[in-house]
DNA sequence: CGAAAATAATTAGGAACTTTACCATATTTG
DNA sequence: CAAATATGGTAAAGTTCCTAATTATTTTCG
């Protein structure tokens, strides 16, 4: 089934050294582990043409959140929460998007405590030209994978995602860090 | 189809705005976008309960493959491979294991430009202890998928995984930079 | 109303991970 | 043996992320 030297490591020894432990699932096993080593290859390989734009996954997520966000910009403290990370940290992204002018800021006029970050005509410049790029290397990248893949593909993913955020707390692993500190 | 406020985003207003680009598929769109997000929210919910254990994805990738790679350990340069990371990297990465003796260093006989790192008792000894925990959460994290929805999945990640790494080079993304740089 | 609590964002400080570039040592090759 | 190659390590730097403390603003409620 595995098809490449890592994944032929865990393979191999994890059916016959696994039950040993308690709680052992060899699918679960192996599902965990080829799930984060598959998101290192994918990413690392969206990595090496992003760096080129200026972008990186996290930038990158911000602008599309914008994009495709609401219609006025969003909150950063929305953004924070979107994207899983701590204020402190999307105060820095946004910094970062803002000093090479694809993002800016401006107060609420209704609550002037917050900061609504919006996509600038750079910053959609940027996207117009990363996208097709973008695009097109997902189709070469993905290409062994059949329209019908894809769709069960997705399915699953957004499935398994909602599995983990409902029982996340379950173990221990509530939410973002940055929100549960303030919280209690 | 979406579940969740960031998915939604995305969903509703790609369909009317991608086929401005070229390239545009809002299968593909939808699927790279889910993968990371997916990804993303299952490291943030597994890390949450590795870090009182002393391990990050990094380092319990190295200790997985240690524990269930080849007897005699590995090559730091094989490791850094197979993790898809600098040999800086895996040097910084095997340190810091080592100076909790989780991990030590050997120097090969055969070749004596090459250390070989193996697991330590005591790194076996966190391997089973935090193994139990890690598929006890696994259980609790993934309890929406069904067993056959997990068998589909890991296929389709593998497949994805074996395209992505194979058409990598046709996207100039070939492989990890650092063994790019040294070997030309 | 006005004090206390809550909310939004920032700053400061720091840890982890990663990279590139360079260096030291050991092996292989011609 | 000299040159090229291979393995690891070090140094400097950048990115991403966190926690904790601070500032400004708004909300709550006695």
């Amino acid at each position: 089934m595995p098809h490449d030297r890592r994944d032929a490591y865990y393979h191999e020894r994890i059916q016959e050294f696994g039950p040993c432990y308690a709680n052992f699932n060899p699918l679960l096993a192996q599902l965990a582990l080829n799930f984060v080593y598959t998101s290192e290859v994918f990413q690392q390989a969206t990595g090496r043409y992003m760096a080129p734009f200026g972008l990186s996954k996290s930038t990158f997520n911000v602008l599309m959140l914008l994009r495709h966000g609401p219609e006025g910009g969003m909150q950063l403290h929305e953004l924070g929460e979107l994207l899983l990370v701590s204020r402190a940290n999307i105060t820095g992204l946004v910094d970062h998007l803002e000093r090479e002018g694809c993002v800016n800021r401006a107060i609420d006029s209704a609550d002037r405590r917050v900061r609504r970050a919006n996509i600038t005509k750079k910053g959609k410049a940027l996207l117009d030209e990363f996208i097709p790029v973008h695009f097109g290397n997902l189709k070469i990248l993905l290409q062994d994978l059949s329209g019908e893949e894809e769709k069960v593909l997705l399915g699953l993913l957004r499935k398994m995602r909602v599995s983990v955020a409902a029982h996340a707390e379950a173990c221990g692993a509530a939410r973002s860090p940055a929100y549960r500190t303030d919280q209690e």
